[in-house]
DNA sequence: AACTGGCTACCTACTGGTAGGTAGGGCGAA
DNA sequence: TTCGCCCTACCTACCAGTAGGTAGCCAGTT
């Protein structure tokens, strides 16, 4: 049965593609990328790409959409947690960084989405992540309603972390030549990561 | 003396190039921007255009060179202030929320840049960069030294700091869309600029 | 007369996308 | 089993459009 062997020591021809550009488009952009670029990165020609994807917007597309489905997947188990207080505002930071730390191309990528603000690709990003954030925003009001929290304006707080942390990843390359050193090394992810909680929870908890 | 009044009522079309250029490598990235859009938006043919600028390579590298002089101009007056402890990070908050507010086109080209980091741009920009960046951690770890703040990494608090702010400005577009509000109004940006200010004041002192 | 700053016309390189062809695997019918 | 057929996945060759850049002309100023 030589299709199990495929499966489990090569990826199919279109997984492959969607890996390439998920690289291409994070590292060069959207405009920056040619399809040629991905074709050559596969080891095919274009039109064979096209074979794949009727065209480069719909390719683009899918690769935005895998990401969205691994970040709601991985935020929203994390956020309905039963964890209360700030034990779970320390648990969301920390599967953030895990799950930023294991995709830094979905981060560049979500990064020039925000940046472009969505002239690329036809899901409604906002749309999306609105449910996150409205329940982040909850939370966190709750909490400083309970006096668990100090009190800031919750939906300035989530903004604030999401730049905080996302930008940790999305500038690595500008931080590793600020710092002289790797930025997305396990360690100094782990050194960031514990910095972050620990200033957070500075300012948070009273 | 007619340059007296171009002074005054109209700017070189050298100037006016490097006006729209600003605006669309900002809005559209680099790749995304073509000298034909830059030329429409001055009212002039692309020919025309090159005959100010070598070449869009250098354009831009004009572009940005305005950009780091005219931050490093504004920061570099709030980070030599007398002021001391608190007053003087605060203060430096604020500069530099008046500055990205000033020219939020600066912002977002910047972190093009430092999503790209710097294959367009011919200048240093981390060497730029790092003089303000070892002065602030020195300021920070010397202020930590003397209790006046709570003990963080310097560094790693820097970055912090530049992510939670550069992000307003930069993923403006993105964040109107989350708060279903404009994010850049003078009210919008003052109340959250009081917000980080008050966060990080909650964080760094004790 | 010479310079400045614009223009048209053109170049080459490359873009996304299409047309048409082909090697080969899977499969039902003879 | 083998023949014929379709389908997948790739190819080369080509298209129109656009990119950045160049050559050379022309009008107005100095």
């Amino acid at each position: 049965m030589s299709e199990v062997i495929e499966e489990s020591s090569s990826k199919t021809t279109r997984e492959l593609i969607l890996d390439e550009a998920l690289h291409c488009f994070a590292d060069r952009g959207y405009e920056g990328t040619s399809l040629n670029d991905i074709a050559a990165g596969v080891g095919i020609r274009r039109p064979s790409l096209l074979h794949h994807f009727a065209s480069k917007e719909a390719l683009y597309t899918d690769v935005f959409e895998m990401l969205l489905s691994e970040w709601l997947e991985g935020l929203e188990v994390a956020m309905s947690s039963p964890a209360s207080g700030w034990d779970k505002a320390e648990l969301v930071i920390r599967a953030g960084f895990d799950l930023f730390a294991r995709t830094p191309d979905y981060v560049r990528i979500m990064r020039r989405e925000a940046l472009d603000s969505g002239v690329h690709v036809g899901v409604d990003l906002s749309g999306f992540l609105r449910p996150l954030f409205d329940s982040a925003c909850a939370y966190f009001t709750s909490e400083m309603d309970a006096g668990h929290f100090r009190r800031h304006n919750a939906q300035h707080l989530i903004i604030t972390g999401y730049g905080a942390i996302l930008t940790y990843f999305s500038d690595a390359p500008f931080i590793d030549e600020l710092l002289n050193d790797q930025a997305l090394t396990p360690e100094n992810v782990r050194d960031h990561c514990d910095h972050v909680v620990a200033f957070f929870r500075a300012a948070l908890v009273a």
